[in-house]
DNA sequence: CGACATTAGTTGACGCGTCAAGCATTTTGT
DNA sequence: ACAAAATGCTTGACGCGTCAACTAATGTCG
């Protein structure tokens, strides 16, 4: 079961070889992930906003003038978190975000984008573009729609 | 550029289309990893142990006899960082880990596993193990090897 | 040898995830 | 209508990543 010494390995320099090519998928995924993040992360950074509160400036761009209410951004993020509320004060306070009580339902807070919020998202739009874009340096679409497959099998049998 | 409505944006709710496979498959890797880390950490945690510190005992036990300095722990795990000190202060605390600071070079600090982390380790591997091999439930070894080549594409294009 | 840079590690501050506990505000069941 | 459960959110505590500033030890070079 154990394989040939591969590129992951190098990078992680490990001696020892991957018992499976499974546990190898895994670490690539990781892996993978983290360079992703931290690219994007090292590029949002000049404009003072994480990739978190990107994601979510771009949740209630969506949501539009209904507003959302908190938790369910957290449901469009790739991770519902409780630290939604916390994760919103810092973005009220630089003024991207303002939260008004739902008269509907007071145990509701709904969120919206500012003006402010409105213009930073929009001139990062074509900034974001360009990271995803620079994947295609290294892969063809037909191989990002067989990498967008693969790892879809491997969330359908998740859980 | 607009594709069609995938299995990715029900989960996200999404509403708009990606705009291209690019962004699709960045945003695929992010949630898969986001699935594993998740998973791992939940299995992990009767062990009152987290993902980082698994993969801290894991590298150390790779040292062996001689340990390893505190940072080059960080190079070989996915992510280094400065927060190595603290993570190993917790360790240690835990007697998993145990620390002396070198007299060839007073500079560092060599850091060696206890028996009590070995002890911990030999015990989750096996779990650990089970683990990865969930995937194989919804990935022949060859899709596999086909998904590690394609991550390794990307992270090759980038820096 | 002495100024200077480099290297290894530590510490502080802050963002974010995650669990658990707690508080209002509905909703549900009888 | 009233108690009990569910829902939406907030807060506290802690783990970890990340940047920047700092100390101590080692190297380098005139």
């Amino acid at each position: 079961m154990a394989r040939k010494t591969s590129r992951l390995q190098e990078e992680l320099k490990q001696t020892k070889p991957f018992s499976s090519i499974y546990q190898e998928a895994s670490l690539s995924i990781l892996k993978t992930a983290d360079v992703f993040r931290r690219d994007t992360a090292r590029f949002l950074e000049p404009y003072e906003i994480t990739p978190q509160q990107y994601n979510v400036l771009r949740i209630l761009r969506g949501a539009g003038a209904e507003g959302i209410p908190t938790l369910a951004i957290g449901e469009r993020l790739l991770e519902e978190t409780p630290g939604m509320t916390r994760l919103l004060d810092r973005m009220e306070f630089k003024s991207l975000v303002r939260r008004v009580r739902c008269e509907k339902d007071r145990r509701q807070v709904l969120c919206y984008l500012t003006e402010e919020g409105a213009r930073l998202l929009a001139s990062l739009d074509p900034l974001v573009e360009a990271v995803d874009q620079k994947m295609a340096a290294g892969l063809t679409p037909d191989e990002a729609e067989t990498l967008v497959e693969l790892l879809e099998k491997i969330r359908e049998t998740r859980q």
